[in-house]
RNA sequence: GUGGGUGUAGCUCAGUCGGUUAGAGCGCCAGAUUGUGGCUCUGGAGGCCGUCGGUUCGAUUCCGAUCAUCCACCCCA
């Protein structure tokens, strides 16, 4: 047990590290390109602040969260998803009074008390984006957009992006009304989930996997048909504007979203069956937070996710070498004069290793190859004499004199340094 | 929470119809090559056969439990 890592946790060891820095740096040059701002939140908060922001009926804060008390007697909680925290940061930090809107992202981890399998840990990290303040469904737009030219940089193909609105609570009450109606009909065909979520959520049961609820569910009426007109016009205008922009989509009304706080558009991002990303408006939660009236916008998006898509493909550039130059050395004046030479070649940037093992020159070759040293030098005492030493370029094989006293020059004139 | 698969070397996996020293490939270390990696050959290190219990003269093998892990469902990233 002690060896072990808890269940639903990963470790990233040192040779797949540079996947989430690929990821990672992609999402950080995006991110300015589109002009949202880094913003680091806790990893824990109030408990409450999930049961009234992520909502109290959802499987996430009923049966997911890492809930505990502190040593002060506060229930606090891993945070399970990103916006709740944001919305609060946003909150507590008046950044509402700076100009609007504020465009945010942040990288961070989630916890979920949830069975592992494909793609679903208990530890694992999001990329999300928020955007508060623009009702337009330009907004919208952007946030998709900037969610599709992610993946389109890290050169995901094979993607399918679902649209859906589920109104506003106006519109809400008055389609879950006619869902009621038409649902009660059934009461005696509908799983038993169902029946508690005709009183609940009766939009769930459209999303519900029973074969005999999904029938059913298709009959139902549309929340596209029944929504108000401003709604249906904000969910026209998205659509019209990531037309012209040119990112393909389908309308799925089947997405619902598993938390609360969502109003109007909600989206979906797939690669296979594989939900890589997800999001939506939340026009009413900066409010419910206690916060001003605030539009509000952003999605998740799943890191180990994308990371095992990009893995299935290959899509993961080479990994970088790690070493410009090694130096091998051979005998005690040896080591001392390349210690010596690693501690100079340093302190002018350059990555450069010596033997630490005191192993043959041979088994130093090999380790520099294996660490995929671009030079290696040989130091022994004719070269300790003369000053000079071949540098052999690991990938060709050919070697160049280079002078000791002025290494950092000779190398960066071989070139790729 | 429900259902299924799998636990043998660092990794991927053979194997033992229950029997004395448990194997391969890859990786690691060393030698062939007395100061030059990748290819080849040779040698070496490395396993309480997941854990606990049961059956048995004897269990890594059979049975049970447990833990871990993987996969699917619910839900979600």
């Amino acid at each position: 047990m002690l060896t072990k890592a808890p269940r639903g946790t990963k470790d990233v060891t040192p040779d797949n590290v540079y996947k989430w820095q690929y990821v990672e740096d992609t999402i950080r040059a995006l991110c300015k390109c589109f002009g949202y701002k880094e913003i680091r939140v806790p990893v824990f908060e109030h408990t409450e602040l999930y049961e009234r922001g992520v909502g109290d009926t959802t499987d996430v804060v009923q049966k997911e969260m890492y809930t505990f008390n502190d040593k002060g007697g506060r229930s606090v909680t891993l945070r399970p998803e990103g916006t709740a925290g944001v919305v609060r940061a946003f909150i507590e930090n008046n950044l509402y009074a700076e100009s609007a809107p504020s465009k945010l992202y942040y990288i961070l981890s989630c916890y979920r008390y949830e069975k592992p399998q494909a793609g679903r840990l208990r530890e694992f990290n999001q990329f999300g984006v928020e955007a508060f303040g623009a009702y337009s469904p330009e907004t919208d737009a952007e946030i998709i957009s900037l969610a599709m030219t992610l993946l389109s940089r890290l050169k995901l193909a094979d993607l399918g992006l679902y649209i859906n609105s589920v109104g506003c609570p106006e519109c809400r009450q008055a389609y879950n009304q006619k869902l009621r109606a038409y649902f009660s009909d059934y009461v005696d065909q509908l799983c038993e989930t169902c029946l508690t979520r005709l009183e609940k959520n009766p939009m769930r049961i459209i999303d519900c996997k029973n074969k005999t609820c999904k029938k059913i569910g298709e009959g139902a009426p549309s929340l596209l048909g029944e929504q108000c007109g401003k709604c249906g016009e904000h969910f026209d205008e998205v659509k019209h504007i990531l037309q012209e922009i040119g990112i393909p989509y389908d309308i799925d009304p089947t997405i619902v979203r598993g938390l609360d706080y969502y109003t109007t558009t909600v989206f979906e991002i797939k690669s296979g069956n594989m939900v890589v990303c997800g999001g939506g408006r939340y026009n009413n939660l900066v409010e419910e937070l206690g916060g001003p009236p605030t539009a509000g916008i952003g999605f998740g998006l799943g890191m180990e996710r994308i990371i095992m898509v990009l893995e299935e493909k290959n899509l993961f550039p080479e990994k970088p070498s790690g070493c410009d130059l090694y130096i091998a050395s051979i005998g005690d004046n040896a080591h001392k004069a390349a210690q010596k030479l690693v501690h100079g070649l340093r302190q002018s940037g350059i990555a450069a290793e010596g033997d630490l093992m005191r192993r043959s020159v041979k088994a130093q070759m090999k380790y520099a190859d294996k660490i995929g040293a671009k030079y290696v030098i040989v130091l022994g005492d004719d070269e300790i004499s003369s000053g000079e030493a071949k540098a052999k370029h690991m990938q060709t094989g050919e070697q160049a004199p280079v002078k000791l006293n002025t290494l950092t020059d000779d190398l960066s004139k071989l070139g790729n340094l």
